[in-house]
DNA sequence: ATCGGTAATAAGTGCATACATATTATCGGG
DNA sequence: CCCGATAATATGTATGCACTTATTACCGAT
């Protein structure tokens, strides 16, 4: 009986207690809700709602008929938060600005053209721009866009408003995969962000989808000295 | 009544459909639990645990008594999984080992000791170690510990298993912070990895914490083309 | 001994209900 | 008109119950 109060997160920081603790050992099984629940004297649905959520985390494995096991390897899961390069600059303290350097129709590379699995020869909006945070480059968006599969683009002024932040609006909540890696300054990044050429830079690529349409790839080239932080 | 199965995740995938549709606005209110219930044909349980799921994935914005309502901008949110190096590199089907470079007590560099908020006196385990798949160089790990906070460690031999896995096994589950970034090789990292100095390389930084203490800090330097991938 | 079907079991979920809590709206007094 | 107390309300949570589903254990037939 080590019960206290009986909510789900009371449950759940007593869990992972026992966990920490090395009360309960990696690979090893822990208590059915049902045991659990009257341990620590609430219902079953309450263990149920602390114990998922530690699922969520990776610290436990669950199955059904087979019970609970603490992770023999638990795999560490960071949540990042991607926001919008205006806000993300702001939230710096800084103010933002962006200057757009190209937009065009063109053949995509090959490398696009795959990540978008599109045939070779689909002309596609490519637009360039450069975001300022208090007049400094901060980072290089080099986008491509399928006007088909986005045919709002067309209408779109992108000297105003940033295709990051356009896109956001315009077609918010879609899925896509993000990269991150590090990679050396061409002559043109460096022109733009002013640095020397073949700096290390964080780089971030993204596609983003919706069902199966491939919607547009991009690529933020970060200056100098980017990090991205977070807690897990 | 668009109603169908009465389950959370059906009630969940009509909810994504209105905001991805634009029938349901950034900015917007949308219905209360009670009303999606009544008009779903389930029971509000059910339209709490659906939403509760989206407002997690920071597409809506939920408050007590005003109701939810579609987030303005939404912070993409990505879950990042950061497995132990070794099943990183077996999981892509290369054989992994270790190779212990250096282990030894010694004054951290200011940047460590920062991290790690510590006095500038205290002498720390230093342990430098490499990666390897299929006998490449894969990621330089350079890592200092803090026996005090980890007394164990002074019985750790890391020439069988790297301080990467040791740690996992021994204090798992623990809290932390990460950090990912850019950064110019040096020259012993340029010797470690075979690239050449002044390559882009991928770094991540990790601090781990237990209450208080802080355990631990590590670098680790990735072979170029490295790169970080997930979902969102 | 092996195979395959069946029963048992633990987690997963849905629901009605009740109450808790945060926040907003309202209303009365000054 | 402003302020503060109070009511109203939407979400948050707990519970008992029933039922579903995935998985394992068991047992009987071959």
């Amino acid at each position: 009986m080590t019960d206290g109060a009986n909510t789900w997160q009371a449950v759940q920081a007593e869990v992972l207690r026992r966990i920490r603790s090395g009360q309960w050992a990696p690979g090893g099984a822990i208590p059915h809700e049902a045991d659990l629940a009257q341990e620590l004297g609430c219902a079953r649905t309450t263990v149920n709602r602390a114990l998922r959520e530690v699922a969520e985390m990776g610290l436990i494995e669950r199955r059904r008929r087979a019970g609970s096991r603490v992770a023999m390897r638990p795999v560490r899961r960071a949540t990042l938060d991607i926001p919008v390069l205006r806000d993300e600059i702001e939230a710096r303290g800084a103010a933002y600005a962006f200057t757009l350097q190209k937009r065009e129709m063109a053949l995509p590379p090959v490398s696009v053209q795959a990540r978008l699995a599109l045939g070779a020869d689909r002309a596609l909006l490519h637009v360039v721009g450069l975001h300022l945070a208090d007049g400094h480059p901060y980072a290089l968006e080099d986008r491509w866009i399928d006007p088909e599969a986005v045919p709002q683009v067309q209408d779109a002024d992108f000297t105003t408003l940033s295709p990051n932040e356009w896109l956001v609006l315009t077609i918010p909540f879609e899925g896509g995969d993000i990269a991150f890696s590090a990679h050396a300054a061409t002559q043109g990044e460096a022109a733009a962000l002013r640095c020397p050429e073949g700096a290390a830079l964080f780089v971030v690529e993204r596609v983003t989808w919706r069902g199966e349409a491939r919607l547009t790839c991009v690529r933020l080239t970060f200056a100098p000295g980017h990090r991205l932080v977070t807690v897990i």
